[in-house]
RNA sequence: GCGCCGGUAGCUCAGCCGGAUAGAGCACCAGGCUUCGAACCUGGGGGUCGGGGGUUCGAAUCCCUCCCGGCGCGCCA
């Protein structure tokens, strides 16, 4: 509909521009839903942007451009030249009435878009090692990635969830000795560092009372490192006093904290495709392909005992370490390694959430990609800010090594999925995310826009109830006469409808889930007093034809706030 | 110091590929349930869009500059 509109219109504007003889070029002429309804269906600045090149007042060239539309009248209804120079179309009520057939018509399947090339991408996010329960931050990141990946399914990119468990680096070797460290000292032969020790800073003792202080000094200090050294203590009693931190210690708990992390996403409805271990990258060799290909490209060198990565050749600030002194690789390398392989699996496009505090490494790994002979321009960063946590109006302190965070499941357990999905996907990524604690642990979370849309979407299923109750059923999309929706509201709903397969593409390319949470907000807005005045709008009358004409807008609102929901991941009640 | 991201109503935030009178939720004030769901609805107050300059017929939106806040700038990941 749109896209006719806008052809007429770049029609009108070629036509006008031949007829003047000026050699100016087709100019890019905007046609927008303007916000305000009184502007009409559709709004153009077709004469302002003309009125520079043709030296002619805006009004003037906009009267012209009315003339050239007025046979156009099996899709206009009305021009209207206001302001400077405007041009305000009216669609006829028809137009819009078709909306509604084609939703009762494709269902579900008006949320899919495709887009003109479907590729073969992977998102890969939250990605958290590990060592404890999954913050915030994660739980944001976690919830921005899958609403992404919906999105592009949503455009008919067949779609990759991974997730990069990055078990070659020291963290894990940590948490393995946080562990060990326990278990000692749950067995006695171990003394537990004091508090004020773990405090920033500080002396750290080698011994107390005559027993060793093993506990690392960045090692991990939730309870949950406890937990698991006394179920080793309980299965082993002491048979692991000479086990290696990074045996056994290690390998349970990671076990057991990455499936307590898994238990958490598939708490959110989030499930991964695949599980990438970094480890498999230097048991393949792979990280010492990367260096070799780096090596023929002359983008490596030696210093300091150190190999390091000729990144100012690549256009960036600085060179970095590939391989330590130690022989032991930075993250660079298996960086490298890793997006290198994201390409030779064959992905097309290749998305990574991550924190804002990983901004900058990345462009080191996309250069070095880029220069191994891959169209790096296919590598996507998506960004987000951190969350922040306010209680009583003050900052909380997070910190991740001693544990004292809140942690996903613990929001979970109070507000729900829905809310904490909704909550987490509706600001735009990059800016911070401030979470009231005092709100999500008092007041009531009735007031949140989750269950603002979910109740639109549970009424309109109630109507459609009420509808089989008397035996009026449902309209037939195929038959389905619209026409008896004549109200300015009703007008207004069958707009915002049509305007969802646009938002869809939007949202999706640009990789903005929150425009989905606000689009959702807004149609509910509609909808809620639509429906609360029963007197003006009752939807189930005497009046067979507009029941039904009523009964299709219940129906095709119902349809596609379920699919907006189902976009960001929340559940599309039918009753609350 | 350099880089990135933010600064819009009392609070939390949309809007930012330039468009008409800058929006929403919460909070506040005043109303509304013999009506298909009151988890709702109606109305109201509330703004130098951080400051300044520029481009433009037109700037919250683009450019420059300054101020404030966050993050980053390791042979940590």
């Amino acid at each position: 509909m749109k896209e006719r509109l806008q052809q007429k219109l770049e029609e009108a504007v070629a036509g006008l521009l031949r007829s003047t003889g000026a050699e100016t070029a087709v100019p890019e002429v905007a046609l927008e839903v303007p916000r305000n309804p009184e502007h009409g269906d559709f709004a153009s600045n077709a004469a302002l942007v003309l009125a520079r090149p043709l030296k002619r007042p805006p009004r003037a060239i906009a009267t012209e451009l009315a003339e050239r539309l007025r046979g156009e009248t099996e899709l206009l209804e009305d021009i209207e030249i206001a302001g400077p120079g405007f041009l305000n179309f009216r669609l006829r009520r028809d137009r819009w009435h078709g909306v509604l057939k084609q939703i009762l018509l494709e269902g579900p399947g008006f949320a899919s878009v495709p887009a003109e090339v479907p590729e073969r991408v992977q998102v890969e996010f939250v990605s958290a090692n590990p060592t404890g329960p999954l913050t915030l931050g994660h739980g944001r990141q976690a919830v921005l990635g899958d609403s992404i990946a919906r999105l592009l399914a949503a455009r008919g990119h067949e779609v990759t969830r991974e997730y990069y468990f990055n078990d070659g680096g020291r963290q894990m070797r940590v948490l393995g000795e946080s562990v060990k460290a326990r278990y000692l000292e749950l067995l006695g032969r171990a003394a537990p560092p004091p508090p004020e020790c773990l405090e920033e800073g500080g002396a750290w003792p080698g011994e107390i009372d005559g027993l060793p202080v093993i506990f690392p000094r960045d090692g991990y200090q939730g309870d949950y490192v406890r937990e698991i050294a006394e179920a080793l203590v309980a299965e082993y009693g002491e048979d692991l006093v000479d086990e290696a931190p990074d045996g056994r210690f290690r390998q349970v708990a990671q076990e057991r904290i990455f499936s307590e992390i898994r238990a958490t996403l598939e708490a959110l409805d989030i499930r991964f495709d695949v599980y990438f271990n970094e480890s498999d990258l230097y048991r393949e060799g792979k990280n010492d392909e990367v260096l070799a290909e780096l090596c023929e490209r002359g983008l490596v060198y030696e210093k300091d005992g150190a190999v390091w990565l000729r990144s100012t050749e690549l256009g960036l600030p600085r060179d970095r370490v590939l391989v330590k002194r130690t022989g032991e690789p930075t993250y660079l390398l298996p960086d490298i390694a890793y997006h290198r392989e994201k390409f030779r699996r064959g992905f097309e496009r290749i998305i990574d959430v991550q924190g804002a505090d990983h901004k900058e490494q990345f462009p080191y790994v996309v250069a070095a990609v880029g220069a191994l002979g891959f169209d790096a321009s296919r590598i996507e960063l998506v960004m987000h800010q951190f969350v922040t946590l306010t209680r009583g109006g003050q900052q909380v302190k997070q910190s991740t090594r001693r544990a004292t965070y809140v942690t996903v499941d613990e929001l979970l357990s109070r507000v729900g999925r829905d809310v904490f999905r909704f909550f987490m996907v509706q600001r735009k990524a990059d800016g911070h995310l401030d979470f009231d604690l005092d709100l999500a642990e008092e007041t009531d979370w009735k007031k949140n826009p989750a269950y603002y849309v979910q109740y639109a979407h549970a009424r309109a299923c109630s109507i459609e109830r009420r509808a089989r109750e008397a035996g009026l059923g449902l309209p037939d999309a195929g038959s389905f006469d619209a026409s008896p929706l004549r109200l300015p509201e009703e007008t207004q709903l069958l707009r915002k409808l049509a305007e969802f397969p646009d938002l869809v593409r939007r949202a999706a390319d640009s990789r903005e889930p929150h425009h989905v949470a606000y689009y959702l907000r807004e149609l509910a807005g509609q909808w809620n007093p639509y429906v609360q005045d029963g007197r003006r709008h009752r939807i189930l009358s005497d009046d067979r034809p507009l029941s039904l004409a009523r009964l299709g807008l219940a129906v095709a609102v119902r349809t596609v706030l379920a699919s907006g929901l189902a976009l960001i991941g929340l559940s599309a009640p039918e009753r609350m």
